[in-house]
DNA sequence: TTTT
DNA sequence: TTTT
């Protein structure tokens, strides 16, 4: 009935873009969460799955790098399928409606054409097989 | 950095209480929440488990009951074990810090000591063995 | 960059709609939050004034009422005015873009021509002058 | 019930912190939340009043200035006085339990000596009327 | 001006 | 009275 979630961490790595077979664009990225507390020295950092879709997709794959400051919107989602073993693998994600950039890179100020496009050269979007969808 | 989860949803079930060896009390539940769209009729509902500890985990244990609509704050945490095959499984879960009991229900009218009382007949909570720990 | 407010809690009174010159529904209402703990029996609820925009305005005016627990998401919004003797007044809001009902009243069992219709006789809105807008 | 904020934004000046005449820290200061549109080249941010106590309180007082990124949690609280033309006055703040620095000073480096000491030559912190009180 |  |  309601669901919202918000994150500031830091992207483990570069983010992923892809596109379905319809060609909307998805990038996925993990942000790092530290904790406010340590546990005896312990795993002290939540890495949590961000998915987003469209313009943002777009926008996270062009700003977005490993590393970087980062805000998130969104809600979780908890999708499950079965695996080879016909075992149900449940996956938990944040959908993200909303993402600030909170540190800014020197990308940013490169032109368009300088960035890593997400198109081939035939003007075509790479395609993605279906079973390559973060849901 | 930052980690914050507002959820509102229904109880799938009783919530589950159990304690730590050393006598914590710890009480899990799972909210279904409502997607606010239907995705072509099927699923429409993410089913998110919640922890909850000690006076908090005490008094959900009480209160909360299968289909009672419930208001939950907390952060996400990502955990992950090794299972049985040697694989690594991931499990995310929302560590409540603040519930709220948005239906009233007849049991909120009895006393205390007309609940079900998470005591053995001797006074001594009952254990639980370490791998029944939700993190 | 970001501003989020999620708050739960009852209506002072039943909402009031109105439209601009321009025949946007908007509906305004004040949630009481009850405060978490207790100030020496003093003041113990945050009276917090909520404005809603169009569908959403309409649906509040139909289906809120006095008391009803109520939930709402938005962003904290300041503005400012001068009053009739040139002194700078602020007014907060929560600009709300979703609310959620938590409680059903009987109205919710009514028939659209049943509730109270936002319309005059003649099927064209009631207008108000621009000094009633919530903003 | 529940009353939850969270803003990212810059400080508009330094923040300023003051002391209750029983010696409780008290830090104020104003976040610039940019919104994510534009109303017709008119203003297009919220100047959100931010309280923080004790030892939240002394650490935002030595970390943070004016023009800083900082991230926000809390909770409205509406309070209201009467102005000595006997008019009440409606004052909108948020209390934050929760303060993020997203930038780094030079400060940061800085020694605890070095900073500003929140504390008299004496050693006493500096009194404050009540009046002076946030609330 | 305030709700249960 | 407002920040980048």
């Amino acid at each position: 009935m309601l669901n919202r979630v918000i994150l500031i961490g830091r992207l483990t790595r570069d983010p992923e873009m892809k596109y379905t077979p319809t060609g909307i664009a998805t990038t996925t990225f993990t942000l790092a969460c530290d904790r406010p507390f340590q546990t005896n020295g312990q795993k002290e950092a939540d890495f949590i799955p961000i998915v987003t879709w469209r313009q943002l997709a777009e926008t996270c794959a062009n700003y977005l790098k490993k590393g970087r400051l980062t805000a998130v919107e969104g809600r979780i989602q908890v999708r499950s399928y079965e695996n080879n073993e016909g075992k149900r693998v449940y996956v938990t994600e944040v959908i993200a409606d909303n993402v600030r950039f909170l540190e800014r890179g020197e990308q940013q100020e490169q032109s368009r054409s300088e960035r890593n496009d997400p198109f081939q050269d035939d003007g075509r979007p790479i395609e993605i097989k279906e079973d390559d969808l973060p849901f």
